[in-house]
DNA sequence: ATTCTTTGACCTACC
DNA sequence: AGGTAGGTCAAAGAA
């Protein structure tokens, strides 16, 4: 309403600006019909086949790079947090959750999905947390630390991510955005965005936070270049003035032949990358650098990237992210979909390799993300002078990766003696269409989640 | 010729 | 219902 100055595209009803550059253009709307809506389509498709949220967008701060959150060998996904106790711990969690209640829905993932509150949305979640992108620093998060003693609480959702409470644990419940940090920080996700099969791990984001902004300072304009560059091949399809935003944003899709990762692109008027979002999980790996291309990036660059001193951990597989400097948001999930993921390759390393694919993902990042902004979000964030560029990442929930046709709850969390991870956190899920069940079933229904493994147990 | 970018119009969701 | 905002399409142009 009345705001948007200066569309750099778009909408603008023909008449005013006169730019008469493409009177072509006759109707795309038939076009457009014809080949059944492209832009609905996309999200028409999506929604909802799994009751549990899709979304889940991680957002990273800008001098984190995504493509240490890829490789971990952590499942960092889930951010959809409820606002529990367990979670909470999590300080994180609460963060965003302008829609934190998970709906219970008992639902297998066969069920179509009809019920419509399901949708919700994402919980978005955002941590704050100033990540560092030392790999290896000291680790902040302490086991200890936590709270390890075993919480019940109706309401706590589940997100791996939760253990990240060495986050901010400031952060309340509302999204306050604060991108502190590092002022005109140019992004530093150069890293592989390739959002792949969630996970990233927690241990690295906890170090990311204590490190926090020595890489940051390190970091240069070609930060933000490269940040553009993530080692995939993106093809912009789109441009357009954000309303709360001075900076253009720009859309990408992986050109991947089935890929459906999308990545947007915010840049100031100076050229530095402002906001970074990717949507969906690369079903496929890192095309070779020399053939990558990058979007975001200057074309001419093809092949150079290098993903910035973030260390030699681009292409493996464990790791998601090179390095993670910023902040990290993350949004609701998006779909698990397990899929035949079909597609070439897919060696990703464990399980999952690279969901996605089938293009459900993103459908609702809209009303996230107005609601995001509604919430104040981004408005904060952008209405800093100094504001961090952020990258966020959609990723698979934890969720969605322990898919099994059921919503998880988390409602517990404990430290477990002789548990092999060091972190020993566990988390126990369990099943709401349990819920109703006598207690005495439910205990042998627990699904024990070993977060930084990603272990799964069940006790049935 | 091929590939990528630009950009106004279109579409859908949300308010 | 109408308006707005965000996301997408796809023709046109550039490299
Ligand atoms: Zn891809």
């Amino acid at each position: 309403m009345a705001d948007s100055p200066n569309p750099s595209s778009g909408d603008l009803p023909a008449g005013s600006g006169g730019s008469p550059e493409k009177p072509v253009l006759a109707d795309r709307r038939v076009a457009a019909l014809a080949g059944a809506g492209a832009g609905a389509r996309y999200k028409a498709m999506s929604p909802a086949r799994l009751p549990i949220s899709r979304e889940p967008c991680l957002t990273i701060p800008a001098g984190f790079s995504p493509g240490a959150l890829l490789d971990s060998p952590v499942l960092l996904n889930n951010f959809k947090v409820e606002p529990s106790p367990t979670t909470g711990t999590l300080s994180m969690a609460a963060i965003i959750n302008k829609s934190t209640h998970l709906d219970i829905l008992p639902s297998p993932r066969d069920r179509s999905a009809g019920s419509g509150h399901e949708d919700e949305d994402s919980r978005d979640f955002e941590f704050k947390p100033h990540l560092s992108c030392q790999p290896a620093g000291p680790a902040v998060n302490d086991p200890n630390h936590h709270d390890t003693s075993m919480q019940n609480h109706t309401s706590s959702s589940s997100n791996l991510m939760t253990e990240n409470k060495s986050l901010y644990s400031q952060e309340s419940i509302h999204q306050t955005a604060n991108i502190s940090s590092v002022p005109n920080q140019p992004v530093a996700i150069v890293g592989p965005s390739d959002n792949m099969p969630a996970d990233v791990g927690t241990s690295e984001m906890n170090q990311m936070n204590s490190s926090e902004n020595a890489a940051q300072e390190t970091q240069t304009e070609n930060i933000a270049e490269k940040s553009a560059e993530d080692g995939y091949n993106w093809r912009k399809y789109g441009q357009k003035h954000v309303k709360g935003s001075e900076n253009p944003r720009s859309y990408y899709k992986c050109t991947h032949p089935n890929c459906e990762v999308k990545k947007l692109l915010e840049r100031s008027l100076d050229g530095q990358i402002t906001e970074v979002v990717y949507k969906g999980i690369h079903n496929h790996p890192k095309p070779q650098p020399n053939r990558r291309l990058s979007a975001g990036a200057v074309p001419s660059s093809q092949g150079e990237e290098r993903y910035d001193g973030a260390a030699p951990v681009e292409d493996k597989p464990s790791n998601i992210y090179p390095n993670l400097c910023n902040q990290v948001h993350s949004a609701g999930m998006i779909e698990p979909v397990p899929g035949p993921a079909s597609d070439d390759d897919g060696d990703g390393g464990g399980g999952r390799p690279y969901p996605g694919d089938d293009a459900n993902e993103d459908d609702d990042l809209d009303s996230k993300r107005r609601k995001m902004e509604s919430a104040g979000i981004d408005a904060a964030l952008m209405g800093k002078p100094n504001r961090e560029p952020r990258v966020v990442v959609q990723t698979v929930s934890e969720v969605d990766i322990l898919d099994d046709g059921y919503r998880w709850r988390k409602y517990g969390q404990k430290v477990v003696k002789g548990n092999p991870n060091p972190r020993s956190v566990l988390i126990l899920i369990i099943n709401f269409t349990l819920l109703c069940l006598p207690l005495f079933c439910l205990s042998g229904i627990l699904r024990e989640f070993e977060s930084l493994s990603l272990v799964t147990l069940f006790r049935l």
